[in-house]
DNA sequence: ATGAAAGCGCTAACAG
DNA sequence: CTGTTAGCGCTTTCAT
């Protein structure tokens, strides 16, 4: 029998492996792989013996080392937008992005025993291509998330199809890959359609930065309700942000400088939203009263403002959890049925919508 | 020349491996090797060679297969606890812990060409052992980052120091591994101090779970800081909490149906914090003209919280980036100088203090 | 239905 | 200083 211990021992103990299972169960290497990746031609009794000892010796297979034989790496990697992300974290805006994509992202890959791994990528520098082939090369993952604006960056989704790795775009309307997003045309439709119901006749918009395809989509639906409540179209009422708090401090101004002020807001994120309500109460407005606001994503901060915030949720984890199941699904050489999916949104009412003076 | 397609071409384009640079340079496999790892004896001119290959083909080299060859992962495994963060993230309660964690944490693993990969497991869990081999079986972390409570876990500690594998604990008095910590006894006594001198002599304090190390440190610090002041102690107004919101406004109403009620309350999370805030307005307590509060953590929310909370800030990002730099260190072999390293808290003063009426 | 052999991309140990 | 050899732990052929 071959011993364990050569003459410099190794500095970690020796880890469990294949071989290890394979004798502990008397079979081969190959039929603990077979019955490690559900493959077929195994015998009930033997697929038992090999599990049992799997499970005594505590056996995980090492992620390197099924990669390196095989053609998969149980990895997703998620792209997120650095800029945005760091200065989200930095400035402590209290957006929960992040979060949620991993409650949604992480907790499906564990589900399959996939990893997520987090990039973040710069998407208007130069070398994006060289930043995400950098981060394909090490980790070879068989998916790949994409937020946005990402998703909607042709170099980044003609890159991904040209190394034909699948990927999944989150908060897309459709694009190439899978999309899996919500619907924003109809949510600002909601939100204005809400705003409409109770009286309001003047109602702003704060767009988002037109570098991401979702703000033309709200837009439209703000639009869309107007025109069905049989409003003509006054353009003063569209003011461009492009989701920060500086841009809704500005659109807000603009917007209440106008001689026929809105009676209500529906701003395209949070930070524009809190960035108008400061606006309004520091110019003598009260809440909701003088001025409602609906809100965009719903993170955890609109619930601590003054007025709590009414706003669209955005089912960020669903949307995540979501685009890893299509994306192992695809690894695992299924054909999606669709190539896009549309989740629910919700309109959470809170104080910050009320009926006109 | 060996071609590249052979009778069935491989589903995806081949990578650049290290043989497409040896190649391309005109050296040996291990010269690059030697190359990529800043390894000693290699002549300037042809480390540049190397180095102009790498750029050109732009090489990365794959994860997996140091992995496999070498001794180290570049991989560095943080230890969440699983329950406190789930609900934190499915409540939406605005607690940025992991984004801080990933702040620090993965753009220092990012500039040594390390990854930093996220875990979540259950403390209570009796199965947290086979849980945390389960994740190093199959990543092989070069070390260890674990988060309050688990660095106070001797279950989980002991398990990584018998596999030798290299551990840092955040927010962690001292204990086994590296101990990168705030000093919270000190960071309370500053709380503690801002109240009298604001001239507050009955103040309360809201202690946080007894299983957080942390948690006995800052009722020291409050209770060194009265006895500095003269003040004799007075059991009555400590209140147990485990950092929850729940525990928070059991905890305040406790402190406020005192016959001799504080003027103050010193707690030990912002959402015990933000529970006292709440509890006390709805008491009809206006603040912080009849109560003054200090919350500890400074998550984002606290700022938003109407009267904004003066809050200890805790440096979790520069926590974390130092956990990760010290495993990556010891990886490199280095010796730590030191086993514990203290990083300065900050105490952010807004408006929820203010003298006593 | 099972086993044996080859090789993934890299590093470690040893030669020169 | 540089090159050669072996092998990490698995999956993929291919054979039986």
């Amino acid at each position: 029998m071959t011993e364990d211990g050569g003459p410099a021992s190794p500095r970690r103990p020796r880890a469990v492996t294949i071989k290890h299972v394979a004798a502990e169960a008397g079979v081969s290497l190959q039929t603990v792989s077979r019955v490690i990746n559900d493959g077929p031609n195994v015998r009930a009794e033997i697929k038992q013996r090999v599990n049992d000892a799997i499970d005594k010796l505590g056996y995980v297979p090492s992620l390197a080392a099924r990669r390196m034989g095989g053609t998969r790496s149980y990895l997703l990697l998620a792209l997120n937008d650095r800029d945005r992300t760091i200065d989200g974290w930095q400035s402590g805006d209290g957006t929960d992005w992040v979060d949620q994509m991993l409650l949604g992202g992480m907790l499906k890959c564990a589900e399959h025993g996939y990893r997520m791994i987090f990039e973040l990528v710069d998407t208007h520098d130069a070398r994006v291509e060289r930043a995400i082939n950098g981060a394909l090369a090490q980790l070879h993952p068989d998916g790949v998330i994409l937020t946005p604006p990402h998703g909607d960056n042709p170099v980044i989704t003609d890159l991904l199809t040209a190394k034909k790795i699948p990927f999944a775009s989150i908060g897309s309307a459709g694009g190439p890959g899978f999309a899996v997003g919500m619907d924003d045309a109809e949510a600002a439709k909601t939100a204005t359609d809400h705003l409409l119901s109770l009286g309001h006749r003047r109602i702003g918009f704060i767009s988002g930065s037109p570098e991401y395809a979702l703000s033309g989509a709200r837009l439209e639906g703000y639009r869309c309700a107007l025109r069905e409540a049989g409003f003509a179209e006054d353009r003063t009422l569209v003011a461009q942000g492009d989701f920060t708090f500086g841009s809704g401090a500005a659109a807000t101004q603009h917007l209440l400088a106008l001689a026929d002020r809105p009676t209500a807001i529906v701003a395209s994120s949070d930070q524009m939203s809190l960035a108008a309500v400061q606006v309004a109460q520091s110019s003598g407005l009260r809440l909701p009263d003088d001025l409602s606001i609906v809100s965009f994503d719903d993170t955890p901060i609109v619930k601590f403002s003054t007025p709590a915030l009414t706003a669209i949720r955005q089912p960020i984890a669903a949307m995540t959890a979501h685009a890893a199941e299509m994306l192992i699904g695809a690894a695992n050489g299924e054909v999606a049925a669709q190539t896009s999916e549309t989740l629910p949104f919700e309109l959470i009412v809170r104080a910050s919508t009320a009926a006109p003076r």
